[in-house]
DNA sequence: TTGTTATACCTTTTAGTTCGAGGTATCCTC
DNA sequence: GAGGATACCTCGAACTAAAAGGTATAACAA
């Protein structure tokens, strides 16, 4: 991994993709976009995170893509499918459970 | 990276590592089987994960370790330095700033 | 006393991610 | 016509963590 956006990501950018394509269909450059938005600047992820995961999810059949040529340049708009709905849902469970284990660690005692 | 404990992690053994050892010292097998128990079992580390980052962590000097022999055999107990303690400090606000901007992307609205 | 499990340390290999930088091309504004 | 924004993309470097393997002692059971 490297450094910035500092550390604690690992299956985000995918979360977080198919969260947004859970809303409407969007296409990568508004992707990158909107996680910052959305995420109120916490999280920044560049061109050569989201096109690169984007692909893959598409290749593994999460997302399904349809090219729409707007004012001379092309936009490659993804839609979420069945599995990758299915596949979101997981992600938030998982995210949901590592995120309470690490309150609770967090939390416990020895503020000393 | 790898596949079990769900991804969504980086950077998460050192800031368990820091926190635990911020309450009392302790010792690499130990640490091993608290992170399972602090977080309710939700993570689990294995002793490949821990010991590096315990050895990087006192090679940079956030930690400082001192070996006692225990009924034959020896334990090696981390504390944590002055470095120690303002680098979890970063981390668990690193750790807030990026938890607090997921959970604002999987809220927002589209739960369509 | 032999075998197994638990304690306790450690390293190496492998696999996987993300980041950054670079590359192309169109459109719009000054 | 230059520069910036839009829009796509790929590659290489850096880093992480996971898994598996390796040593050795202690404790307990068969």
């Amino acid at each position: 991994m490297a450094k910035s956006n500092p550390p604690f990501m690992s299956g985000v950018p995918e979360l977080l993709l198919l969260r947004l394509l859970q809303t409407r269909e969007m296409y990568g450059y508004e992707l990158v976009r909107s996680i910052r938005e959305v995420t109120g600047e916490a999280i920044s992820l560049g061109e050569g995170v989201i096109y690169p995961v984007l692909h893959g999810l598409e290749r593994n059949g999460s997302l399904r893509s349809k090219r729409k040529p707007v004012g001379g340049r092309t936009r490659v708009y993804y839609t979420l499918t069945k599995k990758g709905r299915d596949r979101l849902v997981k992600l938030q469970g998982d995210w949901h459970r590592i995120q309470t284990g690490i309150a609770n660690a967090l939390e416990s005692p020895g503020h000393a």
